[in-house]
Parts: structure tokens; C-alpha cells; sequence
DNA sequence: CTGAAAGCGCTTACAG
DNA sequence: CTGAAAGCGCTTACAG
């Protein structure tokens, strides 16, 4: 491996004058420059990031940390970041927690260790707990570095920029698109109200019957965790109720799978129950299939998230940025 | 931030007893460690990874360049990737080429930059012409450390670990169950043959029917790019044929999911036409679709590619290794 | 068991 | 316009 000190001896100049080529310095003579710059290219020389940062006590990486990297909600937002990331020459180190907090907290302190510039941060799920969440604020301190959280917003960390979506308002709009069009018997599928997610969606869903006057049904309220599973379990119950729902809001993407899974295993004809999801799921766009969705461009959710980074970077002390990202709905069958 | 130094000061000790302690070496006085362990804590002292990586020679971050990250292909590849990285305490460094050689080629050199321990590579689709084939060489070469290829086998790159499909098998076996189950005029949707992926999976679809003297016919061989919009076009051409087939493989998830949009534009009965695709589309499970797929595990291909690398990396010596993932028909409506 | 010194590959005042 | 020297935060022979 050629460094900078082959170069420098090869040319019969110091390293310093070396570093004024690389590093595009006016004062070096254009002919040693001429002949280092030939050089360089002769030995395919490229000074090390590594050794740069570390002398220039900077970073030139973000973390990213996001529980399902196998998503494609998760897909599109780390391309998002990585778009906007790659354009400013900033490189993306990527941790997928698999929504556990333990690694959550490993990536932590991976990121920590390799002295990331900034994160970029989806948390696991389950930060119910106040031993767990005073924990992991204790980790994002240490990591000494800005970071934005994104799409799941932490009540107990209110000093962070972040980029979050109108959940409220989302669940509000599918429910009352719902009950304008005739419905009144409406479940819900969504996650334990422990969660600030839920709770939001959760309001917006009880919002949107209070005030048309429909009474909130405990018996169509199913809180399960968002993964396909529990969803199954949860709308199979739904499914099997005496007096069936007419309509279904699945709140996340997962959840509106297991809800289609349990519907062609209990053999639920696709005109007798609408549904309105959290998301789209793409493939279905191509089939006559009674699928409504919330759409949120998860991308910008990604470009807003790098963006205010980079925002918090140059300019720390700027006040506390929070975004919010509109819902819209996509009404095809109702 | 707190350095070694730091910690070396108030402990009274040299710089090189604390290392000592941070890697653990036997060669150190209970006391003094038990002073310096009680130091590292009230600190909160973690040792800068980039600094030991440059004094050691090392690196602990390996590299991973991708077409589509918001595809979910890749997205279980990458989490395959990641699950084993972690375990062996390896970061990754993310890349999305977007199907782009240009950003391959950026990525590799900002890679080759940050001095990775290894490369885990899909390559973009459009290596046909000599020029870029011997340019994309002359950077994987520079990197100076070892890749392997995954999915997409590069022809002129012999030299490298890979893991890739039995596509031609994957398509001999979708062809014949159509065969066997009475269909004649099968069309499939591939893409141009100077991609080795096509071809292979061209030549298993016409060994099908050759093998069972069926000609093969011009007008039902669409070849594209595996992308959505283009397999869209051909299907709209291949669903209006005259002679209409009445089966199809289509040879990506992006390619099976324009086959569908076609099919819905046209207007043409589920029951019509039988599809076969490589990989399955999720969503679909859940309802009565005319869909069959060739399985194959995504997240063992990351997974395995992960540990190639590895292998590689301990012993750079060893034989080349290529490993060929076997196909799984799942036939559902044929 | 411990430490001084040199080194990893760069950059950056500072002096000339 | 150029370079010697110190420094970034670590590790590693080497000597004691």
C-alpha cells in the first residue's frame, strides 16, 4: 500500500507539500505539483479517510440504526439517506436492530467507538420500560454526535430533531373516509398504546367516531405489536366476531398482511370487509383487491432525516427541529 | 473526549499499561487494572476504534454495495449479511448503486478509501462493454482486498468468491412443470442476453422445450432489463399477442409485478394465464392469485456470502470457492 | 509487571 | 512556495 510518504519521496518533497496537492492548497508551484500529481497517478495513490479523519479529529461517516432493514418501508427510507448522504461525500454506516433493544444499544455503542459525525435513528419498539429508556438516553449522549430519530418518535428524549408522520391526523382521515361512506362498524389493528405510534393512532381512529357520534366498541379494538403475526391472530378474532366489523383499519404495513392472511384463511369473501392500511403494499396495486391505504413518502421521510442532520451538524445550536410528514389517502374500494 | 492518554494520566500510568488493560493482556498488575478498569468507567472511556485500526494495520468494516436497496430481495440479502458481520464484531459500510455503474465505480473508490477489510458485491446491471468490464477490474483490483459477487456473476471477474443461483436450472424446472401440466405456448420475460443471469435462465426455459419437442418460438421470448416499466411494455405486447400463451415465467420480481400490471390493464382473467416467477412477492400469499414462484433464500445467500468473506479473509489462499444456490419450485395454480 | 519511544498515515501551525 | 516538527489516539517491539 502506497502512502503518502512514497509519494513524497519519490518526488523529493516533503509530505507536507504532498498533503497541499491533495488537499487542492494554492501555495505549491505548479510545477512540483505537475510532478506529484504524476506521481499519484502513476502509483494509483488515494491518501487513507482513516488516517485524514483521525488527524483532522473528524468523521466522515453517519450511523443509521433501523429495526427491519428487510422492509421495504425501511428500504426506501435508508435510500432516502443514503441519496442525500452520498452527495455531500458522507458514507453510511448501517445497523439493523431486528427491533431488539439489546441491539439497538450494541450498534450504540459499535457506532460510538468508530466516532460517527451523526445518527440517524429508528428505534426498536420496546422502550416501554423507564430503566431501558433512561439507558439508551444515557448511550445517545455518549455518542457525543447529533441525531435524529425517525418515524418513531421517544416521548423521554424531546431534545433530538426528528422526522415523524401525522399518525393522528392519518388515523383520523382513513376512519372518517370509513364512516362517510357508510360505515359504522370499524375495527382497528394496531399495537399496544404503549407506544407513542399507537396512541396516535389510536386517537385519531377514536377522534374521527366520537365526532360522528359512534360509539367506541372495545370489541373492535384488537392492540397487538405490528409484526404479520400477531395481526393474524389479532383479525382472526376480528373475523370470527358475531357481529362482524364492516370495515378495518391496519395500522401498519405487517399488520395489514396478517389481516389478509387471516381473511383468505377464515374464507372472507373480498367484498364484505374494507380495509384501510397504514402504507401501501406495492403488489397489490395489480389485482382487484379491497385495499385502501395511508401514503406517506417514506423516501422524503429519509432525505428529510439526512437533511436535518446535516442541518444540526454545521449549525448545533440552531433550536430543536421537529418534522412532520402529511398523510394522504389512497381511496380505491370502500 | 476522553483519551488514553487521559486515563494513563490520572491513573499514573503509561499510555501502554491502559492498553494493556484494554485488550485484555495478562501482563498487568491486579491493582493497577482494577485502578484503570475503575478509571475507564468513571469516565464512560471507550478506545477510538479508527485510531487502533490505524496503529494495528487493520480495519474492522467490510463493505457492501447493492443495486436496490429499497428492493426486499436485497433488503434480506443485506440482513443476512449483517446478522454474521455482527456476530464476528464487523461493521458494514452501505452503498446503493441504484443499478448505476457510475456509482458502483464511486462507491468502490470511496471504499477503497476507508481501506475495508472486504467487499460484498452486487454489481449494476450494464457491465457488456469491454471498456467498463476492464475499468470495473482495475477498481476491484486496487481495492487490495477480497470481494465476493453475489447474484449477478460477472464473467470476466473469474477470481473472485461468489454465490449465486442455478438460474438455469431454476428455469428448466418452471418451463417443464408447465409442460407437464399441458401447457404448450409458454412465453417468459427476461431480459437482454448479454447478462449472464438472462442467458442462463434463457437457456434453461428453451432446454425445457426443447427437451419435450416444443419449439421454441420468437414471439413469446420478451427480453428486457427487470425492470417494472419495461416488463410492463413487454407484457402489454405479449397479452396482446394473436396466440396468446397461456403461461409465463417471468424471470424477476420486478418483471413478475409489470407482468401483473399489464394483465390488469388488458383486463385478462386470472384464470387465464398461469404465471411462474423467480422469488416469490409476498403480499400475494394472502389472496387467490394465479401465481407460482421459484424459491430460494435470500437471507442464506447474504448470509453465505458473509461467510466466504470471512473464510477469505483468514485464509486468502485458498481456492476459489463459488457457491450455487439450489432452486425450490412452488407451484400453487398451474 | 511497566514505560519510553517509534510508528500507523495523515494534517497543520509555524518558520523560513 | 516549502519543510521540520508536533500531533491525532492508538499499539507494539524493546528494554528494564
Amino acid at each position: 500500500m502506497v502512502t503518502i510518504g512514497d509519494i513524497a519521496k519519490e518526488a523529493n518533497v516533503s509530505k507536507t507539500t504532498v498533503s497541499r496537492v491533495l488537499n487542492n492548497s494554492s501555495l505549491v508551484d505548479e510545477n512540483t505539483r505537475q510532478k506529484i500529481t504524476e506521481l499519484i497517478e502513476k502509483y494509483n495513490y488515494v491518501p487513507s479517510t482513516i488516517a485524514r479523519n483521525l488527524s483532522k479529529r473528524e468523521s466522515s461517516t453517519i450511523g443509521v440504526i433501523i429495526p427491519e432493514i428487510d422492509n421495504p418501508f425501511f428500504g426506501e427510507m435508508l435510500r432516502g439517506i443514503m441519496d442525500t448522504m452520498e452527495q455531500v461525500g458522507l458514507t453510511v454506516m448501517c445497523f439493523n436492530s431486528g427491533d431488539k433493544k439489546e441491539k439497538d444499544m450494541k450498534a450504540l455503542a459499535i457506532l460510538r467507538q468508530n466516532g460517527i459525525k451523526g445518527l440517524i435513528y429508528t428505534p426498536a419498539i420496546d422502550y416501554s420500560g423507564n430503566e431501558e429508556q433512561s439507558m439508551l438516553k444515557k448511550w445517545l449522549q455518549s455518542l457525543d454526535s447529533p441525531v435524529v430519530v425517525v418515524d418513531r418518535e421517544l416521548e423521554f428524549l424531546q431534545n433530538a430533531d426528528g422526522v415523524f408522520f401525522d399518525n393522528e391526523l392519518a388515523a383520523y382521515k382513513a376512519t372518517e373516509a370509513l364512516i362517510q361512506s357508510g360505515h359504522k362498524k370499524i375495527a382497528i389493528i394496531n399495537a399496544e398504546l404503549d407506544r407513542i405510534l399507537a396512541r396516535e393512532r389510536q386517537r385519531g381512529y377514536e377522534r374521527a367516531l366520537k365526532e360522528h357520534n359512534i360509539e367506541v366498541n372495545d370489541k373492535y379494538i384488537f392492540l397487538g405489536d405490528y409484526t404479520e403475526n400477531k395481526a393474524y391472530q389479532l383479525s382472526k378474532q376480528c373475523l370470527n366476531l358475531e357481529e362482524k366489523p364492516t370495515a378495518v383499519l391496519t395500522c401498519n404495513n405487517n399488520t395489514t398482511m396478517g389481516f389478509f392472511r387471516a381473511k383468505k384463511e377464515i374464507g372472507i369473501e373480498d367484498s364484505e370487509i374494507v380495509c384501510i392500511g397504514f402504507d401501501n403494499i406495492k403488489a397489490l396495486e395489480f389485482f382487484d383487491i379491497n385495499f385502501n391505504y395511508i401514503e406517506r413518502s417514506v423516501y422524503s421521510m429519509g432525505k428529510k432525516a439526512a437533511d436535518l442532520l446535516l442541518q444540526r451538524i454545521k449549525n448545533p445550536d440552531q433550536p430543536r427541529i421537529k418534522y412532520i410528514i402529511e398523510p394522504k389517502l389512497v381511496i380505491k374500494h370502500i
